[in-house]
DNA sequence: TTGGGATTGTGAATGGTTTCACAAATCCGC
DNA sequence: GCGGATTTGTGAAACCATTCACAATCCCAA
């Protein structure tokens, strides 16, 4: 089987999104022209993303929107609901108990953690804060952690979390994690974004240096 | 002058940091080796990623720490600091003004916007919410806005803060955005990472497939 | 049932990024 | 100052992702 590279991945996922709100609308039939149009990338680029894992259009009228939808909740494991726990119980962590948009797309966060005794305990945006050192009799039917700590603490949360055997992270300590191979890493960075564009504003300003295509967060 | 690919200003933020940091703890020189395994890259990565700005090291001895940071934040833009606006005073906008790390690096909000009237001429976390109607007149001086409002309204703020001259958008709706070439946008959107998550989670049980590198924001 | 128009799926070509490998440069001990 | 050890800067090679281009397929109307 191929390679999938993680461009690949996150498109499919904007094309799950844009099918979905088509499909509320009605809509029940889709070429890749006017996908790639809506999803800012181009039709072969839909095809040959979707052509990794199978064959799913009909040659002269485009896709099936319900059946492509489900394709793409099959392929990026969305048929099944995730449970999520929290560790770092602060200003990110809140912001992520109020939107709870993850559990429209079958993320439960189901468990917090924090290592300040004073919020253990009690109750924070309608869970039981736990305490950290619980971390590795808890986690046990924990599928994904996201780690909201200090950057200083990161490493040594991730890696108490990977010996409770989660094999999937979301990190948004602006810091470098370490982990092994069979366990995947996604790094959410704000201010990483912002200093993009504060590069971009001052290329923009004095002669134009061209920016090209983007990077990746690591896995591994 | 050469390209410069996004990865490579990516990078360039994260090296900083480390940078910052190894600053703090008195250490006055590196080698692209050490820099590289501290910021999980290579060596050579390093070495070409800065070659497209200048030459900062000394061969046979590394770069200078407190040299190589002020050489980062000249080619990053981060010797001046950045007026941001906020627009959409909801969660996610909370979340931001709560975790004020950004200042510590040079971007002050100065400005939140809401549509709903009820939050309009209200104080919020420190600033008075002001009236998407005057988004056009009071975005003179902004720089870079942060959209945290709902996907669907997004395009339509988008080309209101366009209209002002804004250059910079950092966006936070799970949506595409049309923009014309001279504006730079980054994306942050937690559902697609994890939906990444899920993807390396189902495909890591069943036959495992492998993911390579990865995607980048769109610019323009 | 056949023909015309549309659109997919994919090998080949292109373009871009990362890694390799080594000459050039620097430091340091003697 | 000289020689050896070290590390940079960079062209060339390898690798990966995107775009191109077209045969294969399908729908539909007549």
């Amino acid at each position: 089987m191929k390679k999938v590279s993680e461009s690949t991945v996150a498109r499919l996922s904007v094309y799950l999104r844009l099918l979905t709100e088509l499909s509320g609308a009605g809509v029940t039939t889709l070429a890749s022209e006017e996908l790639a149009r809506r999803c800012g990338t181009s039709a072969a680029q839909v095809r040959k993303d979707l052509s990794f894992f199978g064959t799913f259009g009909k040659r002269g009228l485009g896709y099936s929107v319900p059946e492509l939808t489900s394709a793409l909740r099959g392929i990026l494991g969305l048929e099944r609901r995730w449970r999520v726990a929290l560790i770092g119980a602060g200003k990110i962590g809140a912001a992520l108990m109020a939107y709870q948009d993850f559990r429209r797309q079958g993320f439960d966060i189901v468990a917090v953690f924090d290592a300040d005794p004073a919020k253990v305990g009690r109750e924070w945006h309608g869970l039981v804060v736990q305490s950290d050192a619980d971390l590795q009799r808890e986690l046990e039917r924990i599928e994904i952690a996201i780690v909201a700590v200090p950057a200083e603490a990161a490493q040594t949360v991730v890696n108490r979390v990977i010996e409770a055997g989660v094999r999937a992270i979301l990190n948004f300590a602006p810091t470098k994690l370490s982990v092994p191979d069979h366990v995947a890493v996604k790094t959410v960075n704000m201010a990483l974004e912002l200093e993009g564009l504060s590069y971009a504003l001052v290329n923009e300003a004095r002669g134009s240096r061209r920016v090209t295509s983007r990077p990746a967060a690591s896995r591994g």
